[in-house]
DNA sequence: CGGTGATCATCG
DNA sequence: CGATGATCACCG
């Protein structure tokens, strides 16, 4: 298989989630040109993987996977309980000029207005090729979902206004917390000071937590 | 560097 | 032993 057009519609993207529902992700991968053996152990493999697969728009632009169709692609590992063994990126935290922004027009509610989730068997004993991927679906967040999210991100995004950001753990937020993001403990970007300058701060990511993505499969798979 | 895709390693 | 804080590979 060479490189997947990207789907013209909703129905064309989800033909072909279905089609690579139950199968492993050796299966998956046989599919593909040009998988690189060594990196098969590799973070983040598997996403760009599927990404291929489905006919996502490569690059790093921080936009939808389906921009057209205002989709964005999250794969996500469980246990055998179907409970997520990972917390999910969601996107960078805007640290500077964050003064206009609200949760409605922030990215993190951008993102997940539509979400095509792809569940696959994580468990850590299992040899990656042998996981399988489960079925996946399209989710956006229920009222409930997306006042938790507001709720949180509001909090958040205080802080950095107000210069607060090296006080931000990873405890903060019930759904939605903010951890260290980037290549490692050397990169650092801007971000609002104390005193309204600009100071240097490691990069941060929005995460969505176990607990609230778990939801997420629970309804979905009604258990 | 700063995004994308995330998981890993360590510690409480 | 799970969550936090750190890190990995790749792209433009």
């Amino acid at each position: 298989m060479n490189a997947v057009q990207k789907p013209e519609n909703t129905d064309e993207l989800m033909q072909r989630c279905y089609a690579i529902a139950g199968l492993t992700i050796k299966e998956i991968a046989a599919n593909i040109d040009k998988v690189p053996e060594k990196l098969i152990h590799h973070k983040g493999w598997f996403g760009q993987l599927i990404e291929t697969v489905l006919g996502a728009d490569a690059g790093s632009n921080p936009t939808q996977d389906f921009s057209e169709l205002g989709i964005e692609l999250k794969t996500i590992p469980l246990n055998d309980e179907l409970y997520p063994l990972e917390t999910t990126f969601v996107c960078i935290t805007p640290l500077t000029n964050v003064s206009g922004m609200t949760y409605e027009n922030s990215n993190v509610r951008n993102k997940l207005s539509r979400v095509l989730w792809v569940p696959f068997s994580g468990s850590r004993d299992i040899p990656i090729p042998e996981r399988i991927v489960y079925t996946p679906f399209l989710w956006s967040p229920n009222s409930a979902q997306d006042a938790a999210l507001r709720t949180d991100w509001n909090e958040h995004m205080e802080k950095i206004a107000t210069g607060q950001i090296d006080s931000i753990t990873a405890r903060d937020g019930e759904v939605l917390q903010i951890r260290p993001k980037a290549a490692d403990g050397k990169a650092l970007t801007q971000a609002v000071g104390a005193d309204g300058t600009l100071v240097m701060t490691r990069p941060r990511g929005f995460y969505l937590r176990k607990c609230f993505t778990s939801e997420i499969i629970r309804q979905e798979y009604k258990f």
